[in-house]
DNA sequence: TTCAAATAATAGTATTACTATCATAAATAA
DNA sequence: TTATTTATGATAGTAATACTATTATTTGAA
């Protein structure tokens, strides 16, 4: 028996399950490819469909739009990310070493699992380094919260707040301090590669660089 | 005589100057009310066009494309921010006064400043929080680097990581700090009026508590 | 075997992101 | 002053994008 890690999404995300047939899986297959390929903004539904050797129509069976796409594939990496956070921290006593595991979980570049057949998660990450922000930062940010489709965001946000309140029960802010983690875990990663002055992690192009930098941000302002 | 702020801004953003014509500063003036009203995504030259009275061709023999539009303003934006730094940090000698100055600054919401006709800073703030990223986040972000177009937010990172160092010379992550000063006083901005779960500033929605996390996020971390 | 659901094939529309052309008005130089 | 450059206005046109609609064909489950 073949053990298939299967990852809970929102259905107001797509009009059809994409799980549920050869031809959704590999439009979120070829999606993932093309979008880490050439960027979100290069991407259409046309190339997509002759990609995968459909047509445009066939694919908006599946999803409304574009936007709506990428926050599925999105929402589903953050659904992974819990799942690899549950199983990295679990058993684990000490809120330090768990914390530190989640500043590395978030900053390592993920290698493809193996137990998620249409879904490469090394490009996936390289496309929330780049486009993860682009989910949120739109003029329907309100009407999408409401519908729900950054939950799994704030469920790790969540996550990563009430780890950072075991490691100090005082501290004020935990759940800034996880975004704030989250965030820069991409952002530096971005600079690091395309725009090395904003950082100081230019010869090394080394996410351990930027591990260390977090650590010591996070230690310092909690406080342990 | 009037005192008119003048920004240098770089001559491969535009094709014509928009400084030297009624035009063009039309152009700029309501390219950030339409950009600010209904974002980025949303905003068209020909809706810019139609918005100032003139046509799409018309606002293409300034600009070629409304990504160098965006990337324009932005810029323009950093600049104004560097000369406020410079204006309101002058004759400080203490650094970590500076320090929290350059907080403030990024922080909090803008007034709109009488010294620049046709720019509205508020609204320009605002843009910067929800655009500002976009800028950067594309698939072309080398060539446009290489073009110096990232050379305002470069300085400005720069002269933050000055005055880092001014606070604790030994400090390690001087620009890599700057940088998540700049961006998380905008983001955790966004955070809080839109998923305001991401943070622990909901009630308030107020800037003055977000300048607390960050004060004490970076004192902590550079430890003065 | 039949019937419903999924897909393929094709067409069509409105909008976007441009480029090109030509006429006219305003500024400037000879 | 006229001649000439330069900016703008008016209009057209194109390729690509972001969809919607229709019909035919295949597949698969009852």
């Amino acid at each position: 028996m073949k053990l298939e890690l299967q990852i809970k999404m929102n259905p107001s995300l797509y009009l059809r399950d994409p799980e549920q047939s050869e031809l959704g899986k590999n439009i979120i297959k070829h999606s993932i490819q093309l979008i880490h390929d050439n960027g979100f903004e290069a991407f259409t539904f046309k190339k997509l469909a002759e990609s995968i050797g459909t047509t445009e129509a066939g694919v908006y069976r599946y999803f409304e739009n574009k936007h709506k796409l990428l926050v599925y594939i999105i929402s589903w990496y953050w659904g992974w990310i819990q799942f690899q956070l549950n199983y990295q921290t679990n058993n684990i006593s000490e809120p330090t070493i768990k914390l530190k595991k989640v500043i590395t979980l978030l900053s390592k570049n993920v290698e493809d699992d193996i137990t998620t057949g249409h879904v490469d998660e090394a490009q996936l990450h390289q496309i929330l380094i780049s486009e993860g922000s682009k989910a949120y930062l739109t003029n329907h940010v309100g009407k999408d919260n409401k519908q729900q489709f950054f939950k799994p965001y704030k469920d790790l946000c969540n996550a990563v707040g009430e780890i950072i309140l075991e490691c100090n029960p005082k501290y004020k802010y935990p759940h800034s301090l996880a975004s704030t983690i989250i965030e820069m875990a991409h952002l530096q990663n971005f600079f690091m590669n395309h725009l090395p002055s904003l950082t100081d992690f230019s010869k090394s192009k080394d996410e351990s660089e930027i591990i260390k930098y977090l650590e010591e941000l996070v230690f310092n302002t909690i406080r342990v």
